[in-house]
DNA sequence: ACCTGAACACCGTTCAAGT
DNA sequence: ACCTGAACACCGTTCAAGT
């Protein structure tokens, strides 16, 4: 009944033992949790009830394991992008392809970490090959050449997985509390950055912090360029 | 006249007093040599001829000089489109911004590690502010109203800066050797990608290995989306 | 004002040793 | 086969102390 008892024997259910998959799974939720800078060989040990030395029997080494998480989290996107179904001959490859990229963000947006590690494992992925294998034929559906479907994929970059890296995120400079001083103040500096902030804000009013609406820039983004795409199949 | 003489007093410029820019400008030389993770405390002591600890004298602590480093690298980019001089008024906003963007990438073509420090860190830097800034300006000049610029900066993200994170490459899976074999054993799991990477080689029999041309791609999709704004600066 | 030595709490990883 | 303790070489950072 003492709570030393019960911290001594932690939970019941700690028992069965290590493997690769309970290691990548445990990665995945301190990263939820903390971040990808959270992940440590000691913190996955304490999160599976071990020791850190006793990972090292399932995976070679903690780049191992980012790697297998990029995996893991581009599985439960291609789970996420297999619920949607529909045409995709023709001109409907634009809409299939669109509702694919959309459901793929949702993934993201519960794994705000794993752009960053997308970025530098992507490529070892067996999970993101097959994610590319069926936008590819999304494209070939509509009339594509894999030439410039390759090159889509390109253009796409990092969008194509769902996910944009924000570079430009005005407002983040600018403190939330003496807003008209800040900003008369880089009036003086960087003056188009200043009028364009006071237009948006006078579009609208209501926003005086968090000026970029994600979703909205990204599917503007998106369908910039889709659109795009959509003319050179047409004229090929 | 021993080595040993020589070594306990190895340069005679390395007398200098430590500053926060010294400290920057070693930081990218050791980044330039040995990537983002090379930078240490105690590596870049060694580069100045001091002991780490002096550094959190004219630095907060390394996230403060990994801030600092984004910064020079967007002055260094400040620098070289600054070098460009060209009318940016009307249908010419788009070769302006094209001409800008790409000698930006110049600067990042040195600097591979860089793009990666960008996405954490852009926001805070006033050079990084300067540079948009100026790419607003020609946008307005164009005749973009400051709402659909900021759409614009947006859809851009970081190729408005001149790199884009490579989320897909072929060719990095598939090893260089047993290529037809690899490429049969592909062709089950991933049909689409085995064809595409077919008919590239195809395409072009030299390029065995090295599928994409960088350069190509990031002026493909560059393109895409600057022709899509005009098209919606001309009809707004 | 500027730099440093010693020290702390953390890393990833190896390896011989336990069961 | 699976897990661990002790140990190593490395981190970033603090702080009292030197000049």
């Amino acid at each position: 009944m003492t709570q030393v008892t019960a911290q001594a024997e932690p939970t019941s259910g700690s028992r069965i033992p290590l493997s690769r998959d309970r290691v990548l799974r445990a990665a995945v939720k301190v990263a939820d949790e903390g971040g990808v800078e959270a992940i440590t060989m000691r913190r996955l040990a304490d999160e599976l009830g071990a020791e850190a030395m006793s990972l090292y029997y399932h995976v070679a080494r903690k780049e191992d394991i980012l790697e297998g998480i990029v995996d893991v989290i581009a599985r439960e996107v291609n789970d996420a992008v297999g619920q949607v179904r529909g045409p995709s001959e023709g001109a409907a490859w634009k809409t299939a392809m669109r509702q694919r990229i959309l459901s793929a963000r949702q993934v993201f947006l519960r794994h705000p970490w794993a752009p960053g590690l997308f970025e530098r494992h992507a490529s070892t992925s067996p999970a993101v090959l097959r994610y590319f294998d069926a936008l590819l034929g999304i494209m070939r559906d509509g009339g594509f050449s894999y030439d410039l479907a390759h090159h889509a994929l390109h253009a796409l970059g990092s969008r194509a997985l769902g996910f944009a890296q924000e570079m430009f995120d005005p407002g983040d400079g600018a403190g939330g509390e003496e807003d008209t001083a800040a900003l008369d103040a880089m009036a003086g500096q960087f003056p188009h950055l200043a009028g364009m902030m006071a237009e948006i804000a006078h579009d609208d009013p209501d926003s005086t912090l968090g000026w970029c609406d994600d979703q909205t820039e990204f599917e503007f983004g998106l369908d910039l360029i889709l659109d795009g795409l959509d003319r050179m199949r047409q004229s090929a």
